[in-house]
DNA sequence: CGACTTTGACCGGCGC
DNA sequence: GCGCCGGTCAAAGTCG
């Protein structure tokens, strides 16, 4: 398993955010990641995207605030329209970032359990499980399909656990420049893959 | 051999 | 009531 990608919308740490397995992507591509509005997953446009900067949706989500930056109860929410899922202390977060690769590791461990067409796009939607024991976490994952070159991925739900790449940071000596989270994130990395 | 992925079937909610 | 659609299940296949 390894600890690469993406923001982790329930208790990664922003460690995790801003590195890619895939080498054609690099930060600055990571600046596209936009926080979509809760119930995206209908397949939202562009106009309905509440965008965040990945620096204050990953400090949201460190802070453990439920939901990280989203707006929980935002209104224009089709899906919910359909299924009242999102109850008290049941979070949904959505987001869409730049990259090649469709699955989108960062750092919990997925374990894919279905795969749907979704009418009006070309693109398959994956469905994963948080693996772990005890822990309902979800995550759909489809491309844009007005954008291929974008991943839309959702995460329903919190982790009732830490990532083991946050338990594995924990273990690590000070990072190089606790002020530069790439750098941080880079020393984490070139010595976890080792 | 265990863990994981694939994929068709099934189910429930919603709109007409 | 019926059909469509999204989401989930589970058996079979694959991989390390």
């Amino acid at each position: 398993m390894d600890c690469l990608q993406n923001p982790n919308p329930s208790s990664a740490g922003p460690y995790h955010f801003g590195e890619s397995i895939d080498p054609s992507i690099d930060f600055d591509e990571f600046s596209d990641c936009f926080m979509l509005d809760y119930g995206v997953d209908d397949h939202q446009d562009s106009s309905s995207l509440s965008t965040v900067s990945p620096e204050k949706f990953m400090a949201d989500c460190f802070t453990g605030s439920s939901g990280g930056a989203t707006s929980r109860n935002s209104n224009n929410n089709i899906n919910e329209g359909r299924r009242n899922k999102t109850e008290m202390g049941h979070s949904r977060v959505a987001f869409r970032t730049k990259s090649e690769l469709e699955v989108m590791d960062d750092g919990f461990k997925w374990r894919k359990y279905g795969k749907k067409s979704v009418k009006n796009s070309p693109y398959p939607r994956n469905y994963y499980k948080c693996s772990s024991g005890g822990c309902n976490v979800k995550k759909r994952v489809e491309r844009d399909r007005e954008d291929s070159s974008y991943v839309i991925t959702t995460y329903d739900g919190v982790h009732n656990h830490e990532s083991p790449c946050v338990v594995y940071y924990n273990q690590m000596p000070p990072p190089v420049d606790p002020n530069n989270i790439w750098t941080l994130r880079a020393s984490s990395q070139s010595s976890a893959s080792s």
